[in-house]
DNA sequence: TAACGATATGTATTATAAAACATATTGAAA
DNA sequence: TTTCAATATGTTTTATAATACATATCGTTA
């Protein structure tokens, strides 16, 4: 019997500002769980990526959105924390659609062709 | 006056075999070349990638599709070549068809978002 | 049959990105 | 006013990918 074989076409968006990247799969994915833990360190960590990295990415986001995607608070009794702007829910909505659709169109228009 | 942003979504699709890569980007050019310059290293020295590189992608995807996308000839007096096959040239079109296609969907989906 | 230029492939080096580590700072709450 | 956990940021180390280098092989053609 021939070996089966699984064809597929996979596909990434990013939303660029001034051919700077803005959005991208992973930062829509730091967002959401900075949204539902309440800090980037809780986020980094799900992730398993290093503080560092997802705090770079905060702050680059933050500078190139037009407003800031997630606001950040230092001190307090839990040491602080960050919370996603309307902004930013915003952001995850329209990424999280338009990739959704996208998924939508590609398998559509992939089972036309032949690979 | 307000600064002005360039706001634009950016793609890329690959096809994949077997949860492996087949064609991306990168690749469908490097077959492009070949077929126009007849041989792996004159491809690879336009695009600046090293020879072994080009080779060794041109080896997995040779690998990966059902039927060989590139064929390759030693020696010879002008050293050998390779040329891209009919399923290649298949390949190619099929890849730049999607991506077109892609393309105008991302361009108009886009449009209706604010980001 | 000698020469040529491209394929074929192993090894070593370099460049880049990611992670790890370290540490200072913050400020509300106990 | 001490404590706490998270932000903020510099430095070092590690991992990975890309490139560079080196060399053998091939077979048609002159």
């Amino acid at each position: 019997m021939a070996k089966k074989t699984k064809n597929n076409v996979v596909f990434r968006i990013w939303f660029f500002v001034d051919d700077e990247k803005l959005l991208g799969k992973g930062r829509v994915e730091l967002l959401e769980r900075i949204e539902k833990g309440g800090s980037i360190a809780s986020a980094a960590k799900e992730m398993k990526m290093s503080y560092r990295q997802a705090w770079q990415m905060v702050s680059e986001m933050n500078q190139r959105a037009r407003k800031k995607l997630v606001v950040k608070q230092l001190g307090g009794k839990s040491g602080g924390g960050a919370t996603v702007t309307e902004e930013g829910k915003e952001a995850i909505k329209c990424f999280r659609e338009l990739e959704n659709k996208t998924r939508m169109f590609l398998e559509k228009e992939y089972k036309k062709l032949k690979f």
